[in-house]
DNA sequence: TTAACGGATGAATCTTGGC
DNA sequence: GGCCAAGATTCATCCGTTA
């Protein structure tokens, strides 16, 4: 497995659950990621495409790199994420802070896996894009949803009030991943974190969570199983 | 049971469920409702206690009257929704769009209902209610959600490309029930409902959506269960 | 420095036609 | 008839470039 290190950084090129089962206990502060949603696609061939053509208009210009692990049905995704999020339970000390993002498919299911692998949920901070696609005489699919969660009583990282919702565009020109989410989004989340405790992350993809934390001076353990993502991320959060 | 009947409104004073199964089926042309949440106690003690002291801040001057029907377990609740959902969807014709409102920790379980009761998903729709209460050191709960569902495909009540996010503030001024929903947030949440159709509301509270509905040229069905907020929304809505 | 314009895009959805 | 692949569609919003 390949493992890169940096100032407080630490980067893993493996499959999450391989990695974090390697993990000692309560050895991060919090947990911030943004899994894939296996969403989207109504028959089995369709949800087992390619990323790109379930989530992406056709004659869309922009390409990114194949998105790995976004084939599952909902009943073995919510199974897994069950099991990632159980030993993301046991790497986190008492009263770390989850965060995961999600669509508004996989909401319910997502909230199941949190509270079954020991998270205690307290709430839903809605992300909206800005720039959804519009649908005619429908209302549009215009926010994402983190789903946050602590390990027994949250620890406050901030005296400060947070918002309850986030407004940030999403930029397309500074996405390196399909899925990429802003920086600044990212930014303003790691707000309930400790200032000196350290972020994990199994799926990096681009890399905007690692690029927060360092710009935050928060610690990070970042995870991805793709060596393309991994590569691209590895250099985006090395040049901070 | 009490019934008045003026223009296109005919009210009901009544249990929801004893009043829609005596609806005819394919009655209606859209449900939007605002439920009891049931949600908001951890103890059974605080569950089934008077929601006022439940929802409201200790020394909250603001007095309602009592709100019945909000002290079930949630997987009792689940059962009743689903139950109540079903019957609305037999009343309602084909391609009618469902509105439901629900809070972040009765949202999977409302999820399911929805489905359960024969209903096609298509979404959530926040609300942004911008003043929620402030929390120290964590994200506010300053959202409500509606789940927007139909029966069938969707019959398009209007060639708009609709919102996927609401930001509308509760005035307590215009408050007249613990939970009142904003006027003009029912009236943008009717756009997707044909302008000669007829709304179903079973969970009538303070008439908010039937006040939307007349100034909107919408027909409106209401069912109320307590005499006290009966008596008040019927005058309400026939004043407008 | 600011304002206006043009172009591109979206963690989709729907219709149509083929196998 | 059922399943599946491919193509058409929509406009608010954002950014870069020009006025």
């Amino acid at each position: 497995m390949i493992r890169d290190q940096f100032g407080d950084v630490t980067l893993y090129n493996g499959d999450a659950l391989a990695v974090l089962s390697d993990m000692p206990d309560e050895s991060v502060d919090a947990v911030l990621t943004d899994p894939p949603y296996s969403s989207g696609g109504v028959t089995i061939t369709a949800r087992q495409a390619d990323p790109a053509s379930k989530y992406q208009k056709s004659g869309t210009m922009r390409r990114y790199p194949p998105m790995l692990g976004d084939a599952k049905d909902q009943r073995s995704w919510t199974a897994w994420c069950m099991i990632w999020l159980g030993q993301c339970w046991r790497v986190a000390r008492d009263g770390s802070p989850l965060m995961v993002f999600t669509d508004w498919r996989q909401l319910p299911a997502m909230s199941d896996a949190v509270q079954g692998a020991g998270w205690k949920w307290l709430g839903i901070v809605p992300w909206d894009k800005r720039n959804a696609r519009p649908q005619i005489g429908k209302f549009r699919q215009q926010c994402e949803y983190v789903l946050y969660a602590c390990k027994g009583s949250l620890l406050l990282g901030t005296r400060a009030c947070l918002p309850g919702l986030y407004s940030c565009p999403v930029v397309s020109a500074q996405k390196v991943h399909l899925t990429s989410k802003p920086v600044s989004l990212i930014r303003e989340l790691l707000a309930i974190t400790r200032s000196d405790g350290i972020v994990l992350d199994p799926f990096m993809g681009g890399g905007s969570v690692g690029i927060a934390c360092r710009e935050a001076g928060r610690g990070y353990v970042g995870i991805e199983l793709s060596p393309e993502y991994y590569a691209i991320s590895r250099e985006r959060i090395r040049k901070i």
